[in-house]
DNA sequence: TACATTTTACTTATTAGTAAGTATATTTGT
DNA sequence: ACAAATATACTTACTAATAAGTAAAATGTA
């Protein structure tokens, strides 16, 4: 794989977060990388396609991530902390995630976009919701709605939890992450690290 | 006021509810209505100026629905019911929120409209806040955070699942909308409409 | 007449996208 | 081993379309 091709992936990822699908142009990635519009026209002939293979590129690592999981055998209280920091980090940097940003623009994308960026949420949704049963089965967590819907909450939770952070103050994140684990965490359940490793 | 500017107005905030601030032109609104690029300019001179006319009138419009839930002696729950009734409303008409929109493409904003920005979403999660802070006082609620840090969790849950509604499934908005009631009932206090409403 | 409203007719900047060319490796035939 | 062909990674130099925005003239309307 092409190092350039890679940064420019890198680079338009973080345009996304940042700017917005609709505010950003292959001229704000060819100044920053110092090559030419058409060096990026090369690697991704059209903006359709590169949105595309962003997308496809984040269903792949998130799976690494869960593949990587297993390996080390995390239970779901881990599974899901390290969920969590994935956003805890975006916070830090300032960002929202692909859901949230493509979640606005989505009336603009093209089909192609609209359907890989369906495939992720599925994907993230249907995970969450298998840690969430699971873990509730071995009493890690409690909640009394079926596992899906409290994996919608918690997905919507952080997403829009960037985005006020965004708006109002970096801080607010944590409190929302906070308010997530008290939603979940059994009363007489305060094995883990009290701050759920915050 | 001229009706033609009320129009402006309307369409344009429901381009940005649609395609978002940097998804739409004032092309798309001169043609729908019939009118010239440069007669919407004549009304709001800059893009940026119509969007903080956007958010300067739903504050007002905001206002106004607190001031008219007062009057009509509305109790916290309703209070709640009725802000939640926008959002199920937004929901049915595949639409997001002002917040989740602009959250994306804060970035790309202008200080004014940012600033704009900022204060309504304080707005409402300073009301959102003294509603459940009294609520529970009064027994109608319940949920042992911060009711601000509850106005967070809360809020987030409108804004992403509107959007989350819009990529998956639109009837995954009422799950979420449920999920936000059963956080915050008491457990014996099945008073009012059973399904709050829905 | 005076004023508000709207069109005509632009400008300037930026957008996504393309066709054709160039330099540098890499492969292949002999 | 060496030249010829080919692929890779770009640049140069463009389109055609659309963006926001403006000045001035025309139209309506009180």
């Amino acid at each position: 794989m092409s190092v350039t091709r890679e940064k420019i992936l890198e680079l338009a990822e973080e345009l996304i977060l940042n700017k917005g699908y609709n505010g950003f142009s292959y001229q704000d990635i060819s100044t920053v990388m110092g090559i030419k519009n058409a060096a990026v026209h090369y690697y991704f002939p059209s903006k359709d396609n590169l949105g595309v293979s962003i997308l496809k590129t984040n269903v792949q690592r998130f799976e690494e991530m869960v593949e990587n999981m297993q390996n080390r055998n995390f239970d779901e209280w881990q599974q899901l902390e390290s969920f969590m920091k994935i956003y805890l980090k975006s916070n830090r940097e300032n960002k929202i995630c692909l859901i949230g940003s493509l979640g606005t623009d989505i009336n603009t994308l093209s089909n192609p976009m609209r359907v890989e960026l369906q495939k992720m949420v599925d994907r993230i949704i249907n995970w969450l919701t298998s840690v969430l049963q699971s873990g509730r089965e071995k009493g890690l967590f409690q909640f009394n709605i079926p596992a899906r819907d409290q994996a919608l909450s918690i997905l919507s939770s952080l997403v829009a939890g960037l985005q006020l952070a965004r708006i109002l103050n970096k801080s607010d994140f944590k409190n929302i992450h906070q308010s997530i684990w008290e939603g979940i965490t059994p009363p007489e359940n305060d094995n883990k690290s009290e701050g759920h490793g915050t």
